[in-house]
Formats: structure tokens, C-alpha cells, sequence
DNA sequence: TGTACATCAGTGAACGCGCGTTCACTGATGTAC
DNA sequence: TGTACATCAGTGAACGCGCGTTCACTGATGTAC
């Protein structure tokens, strides 16, 4: 039960905070279940229960290390899909649909990471300087926000980040699968979930409120 | 610690069942925690820790008790809010609001819902055939939404869900609180968010696709 | 270059805890005669 | 109406468990002289 990596592991690890949080984030794609322990943390790097606090303060400071990596992950899978995406096609969608495949794909990691926030009462401040949050900003203005009256920003990244959650969170529930069967797979089903929404849609088409 | 009732309590109870969920219930909401355990309940109730055994299978029976209960508030404050709704204004957001304002109020219930449906990866039956899953398709073709498009109203349904479950999830966080001030409070900022999202606009404006 | 020593990053045993569940039991209730 | 008895719905003690965290410890490392 424990990684290769510890039988021949020195006394001092080296990095075992990086180890840690590797760990976790393995137990959590393995598992998929975001209740992790420290201790089956310590476990899985090949370390005594108490080794992970020369790290951390305690657990929630290693899950908040966990959230972290993961929105950066996210950040980058969005941007991603984005520059692989093919002219004339809705980015807003796109973005959407990267942030639901990522959450599908990363359900425990993801649930973390979201309830971190929840916990904290507010998401990391990297995400407005330079993670997803300002990813969905540039793409609201390119589609079509006016990048000078903030509020309406605002506003719009905040319905665009709560669908993008709704969607996230439910899509797995099983009252979607003739849904999905009828529109031919994950990724059309996505589309046509977000289109329904204005704010996916191309900005020419948009109604003035 | 013990409910009142518990010490002029007979031997048999009477109604154990429902006062179990009645003790889940008050927990859940007193605690605001989503994480109670059997024995937390029995002792709500007043009642030894083997003795929900007799009522339910287990303790996730117990929570889909109280998830079920849950569901069914929801439902009636939803009806209540459109009922006392103003004419002229939008149904659709007044019941996406409705929504919000229950899981706001009710955190932990709400998250014992979400919980135990997508721990079944279904939610209750009970739903579609005369909670709120029909009074978001009712809305919808009140709004009007085609009836006899099946697919259409499905995937509209699951729109407003999902948006509702995600606005739901998302608008404790602090991010929100200027954006909040900025509107002049939670109703004017819901019925914003909402508001950007098409379905929920009155169906004179809206686009079709 | 060698040595004393402070510091760092691990260990492993132990703490107290609350949990879900089981078990043999017992008090209360209802029913058949 | 009274009584034997089956059934029901509780009790309370116990099970084994894994958890987060602390503690005194020790092995390894690096630095000052």
C-alpha cells in the first residue's frame, strides 16, 4: 500500500510537501472520494502520520494546497480549450464545456477545491490575477461585454461561473442520460445545456435588457 | 442536551420514525452542518443510538428521509413564491429565486439533498411527477416554452436547474458582496443573476436558436 | 580538515474521540382463547 | 374478564474502526570555528 518511491526513500525526503500533495491528489483521483484523511495522505506518500505537519499547519491547510493545484489545472485546461478551439465557434461555450469536463473528470479533486471555498467563504485571490476568473472576464469582453461598466462584468462572470457550477455539479445525475443519448454524446449534450443560456450566446444575437 | 419531550417520553415512542427526522431536521438546521451522524440524531430525539435501527435500514436511509422532506418544502415554498407573485412580473425568475433563497436558508438541508441525489445519481421520483421538477416545466411552458417539444422542454428544464443549483451553491461567497451592495440586496442581486440568463427572461424577447 | 553543536525533518506510540452497527436484553402492547 | 403468549420497540453495553493531533525521540544535515 505504500509508493515505490518509499522503500528506498533517504531518512530526509527532500520534498515532502510536494510528495504530499502528489499523494493527495492521486488518492483523490483513485478513490473519488473527496473525504480523504491525513493520515491515508501520510500513508500513500510512504510517511508517518505525523511527518505531514513539519508541512502543514493541519489538515485543511494540506486540502487548501490541494485546491490550489487544482485551479490552476483547471486554468489551464480552460485556456487550452480555447486556443485549440476553431474560428466562428462560441469561446463562451467552449470555455463552459472545458470547465464541466474538467469537474467530470476531477470530481473529487473538484469538490475539494469548491469546498475549500465554500469554507474559506471566498475563492483564492489567484483566480481574479491570473487563473480561471480572469480567463472568463477576457472572454466575456472578446464576446462582446462592454470591459468598461464593471458591474455588468461582474455580473455576467458571476451568472457565467454559477451556471458553469450547476452544470458541473448535476450533469453526472443519471435523469440527463436520454438527454445526452438524443443529442449524441457529453459534448453536444454540454453545448446545448449552455446555449440555452444568453450569455453563451454570440454577442450579436444578444438581447439588450 | 435532550429535547424536552425526551423525559416524559413512554417506553415506546408513538411515532419514532418522525421524530427522527424531525431531530435531523432541527440538527441539521441548528448546526448548519451537513455532516450529522445517527447517533447525534438519536440523541436529538432522545432515544438510545440502536434505536433508529428499528426505522431505518441504516443512516443513509435516514438522511434520504430527510432529503425527501427537504425536496418537499422546497416544492411548497416554491409554489407559495409564485403564487404570491405579482402579475406582469417574471415567473421564472421569481422561481429561480424561490430556489435560492430555500438552499440559503436551509444550507445544510439543501446540501443533504444534493448529497443524497447524487449519491443515488437520481433524484427522488417524487419530483417529476409533482415537486418542483414540474413546476420548473410548468413555468417553462407558461413561459412559453413548446409543451409538446419534449426534448426541448428537457433541456430547458435542466438549464434553469442546473443555473438554479449553481447560483444556489455560489452566492455565499464573499466575491458577491459588492456586487450585492452595489444592487441593493440579495433579492435585486439574484433576480440580476438570473436575469442574465435567457430562459429566464419573459419569452416575448427571447431568441430563437 | 575535523569536530562540536544547533537545527531540521523524520519516527512511532499514544491520546481521546465519536462513529456506525450489533447484540442480548427487557418493558410494553395486543391478541387468542 | 383474565390470562398466556407472541410481537414490537425500546435499552445499554460493547465491537472495532479510523481519525486528527501531540509528544518525546532520533537520525541526518549543515554550519562555525
Amino acid at each position: 500500500m505504500q509508493t515505490a518511491a518509499a522503500e528506498t526513500r533517504p531518512y530526509h525526503h527532500g520534498d515532502l510537501r510536494r510528495a504530499l500533495v502528489e499523494a493527495g491528489r492521486h488518492l483523490l483521483e483513485a478513490e473519488g472520494n473527496a473525504d480523504i484523511s491525513l493520515r491515508a495522505v501520510a500513508r500513500e506518500a510512504g510517511v508517518s502520520p505525523a511527518a505531514p505537519y513539519h508541512h502543514f499547519r493541519d489538515k485543511s491547510e494540506l486540502l487548501d494546497a490541494l485546491a490550489l493545484e487544482g485551479w490552476d489545472q483547471l486554468a489551464t485546461e480552460m485556456r487550452a480549450a480555447l486556443d485549440a478551439d476553431g474560428a466562428g465557434s462560441n469561446r463562451l461555450v467552449t470555455m463552459g464545456v472545458a470547465y464541466v469536463n474538467f469537474a467530470r473528470a476531477n470530481p473529487a479533486i473538484y469538490r475539494v477545491m469548491f469546498a475549500c471555498s465554500l469554507n474559506h467563504e471566498t475563492m483564492p485571490e489567484k483566480l481574479r490575477e491570473e487563473g480561471a476568473y480572469k480567463l472568463v472576464c477576457e472572454t466575456l469582453i472578446e464576446s462582446g461585454i462592454d470591459p468598461d461598466d464593471e458591474i455588468g462584468l461582474e455580473l455576467a462572470a458571476a451568472a457565467v461561473w454559477c451556471a458553469a457550477h450547476g452544470v458541473a455539479e448535476m450533469v453526472s445525475l443519471k435523469e440527463f442520460e436520454p438527454l445526452r443519448n438524443h443529442l449524441g454524446g457529453e459534448d453536444a449534450f454540454l453545448r446545448a445545456i449552455f446555449s440555452q443560456l444568453d450569455l453563451f450566446r454570440p454577442a450579436s444575437g444578444r438581447r439588450v435588457a
